[in-house]
DNA sequence: CAAGATTGAGACCTCAATCTTT
DNA sequence: AAAGATTGAGGTCTCAATCTTG
């Protein structure tokens, strides 16, 4: 084991480190492929970005079909910024419209229009559709269930128990 | 059960559906908050975007330091093009040198310079801390190993048993 | 013609200001 | 001052077209 490769001088990096960052990068890769393959079919299907079509399904399963921008930048992970550029898209394709808070002058709410309801449908039982072929299918329900629960866990702040 | 909410008309999504693409969000949220957090830190440390940083360990990594663009979209999971820019800002920063194939013209290396291995030395440990502190002291050494197996499967097209 | 790499145009997000309302 | 939303500038990737080499 000689320094020929260029590599020695100072703290090579060691094996185990070699070996996390290996776990690591198998798992960010496939976790991408895969999120593309599905939203694939999905946009195959209604021409929809990934956020564009994550914001019509909360819309579509909210109270009045309607949220304030606030929850749907909460829900995105996104920026208010890239919140309403979302939003300008979905509008323009007249998918959703916007309305003022009559209690809260500063509020704006996105409500899903007709034509929107029907897109979230038609995109929706895709992405299930999808899911179940290379999600549910090959590996179990509850499999797929746990993988999110555990995922989900990690992604929080240790102590985050209830709501 | 009546219409009054503007779902009915055709098809209103199943309960089975919503539970399914809720798991589904749940998962991709919490591997991208996972993902934003992980590599704040390297970012912190070292000033990387994620794909630079992946593109300077694979040539750490890699015979000689160095290995050709077709390569680096393949780990990448880029199109061509966008390897290309990723390869433009690494030279302008310093950390790799474009060295063409003697073999075939058309090909061409992309190779490790001394800075971009220390680059890669102290973005790969700051990275490999942030993956014990926020996965494997959670989680466990195997039970991530085998996290990062079932996804990567996933991923594949269903077949590729070997290599 | 096929393969490797690059360029330009466009899509999508973030950060830093800004404006209005509370 | 703080919160909600928007705008403009900038970074990162993709697609389509191009150029060179095999």
């Amino acid at each position: 084991m000689d320094r020929e490769t260029g590599y020695g001088e100072q703290g090579c990096p060691s094996a185990e480190e070699v070996a996390l960052l290996g776990r690591w990068h198998a798992f960010a890769g496939g976790v991408r492929r895969l999120s593309d393959e599905l939203l694939e079919d999905v946009a195959a299907t209604a021409g929809l970005s990934p956020s564009s079509f994550q914001v019509l399904w909360f819309l579509a399963n909210a109270p009045d079909q309607s949220a304030p921008m606030n929850q749907l930048s909460a829900t995105l992970g996104f920026s208010t910024a890239g919140t309403t550029k979302v939003a300008d898209r979905l509008a323009a394709a007249g998918m959703i419209e916007r309305r003022p808070s009559a209690t809260d002058r500063r509020v704006i709410f996105a409500r899903l229009t007709d034509a929107g309801g029907d897109v979230a449908r038609m995109a929706g039982s895709a992405l299930a559709a999808a899911l179940r072929k290379r999600i549910v299918d090959p590996l179990g329900d509850d499999e797929f269930a746990r993988l999110a629960e555990v995922v989900a866990a990690l992604a929080r702040p240790p102590g985050h128990h209830c709501e």
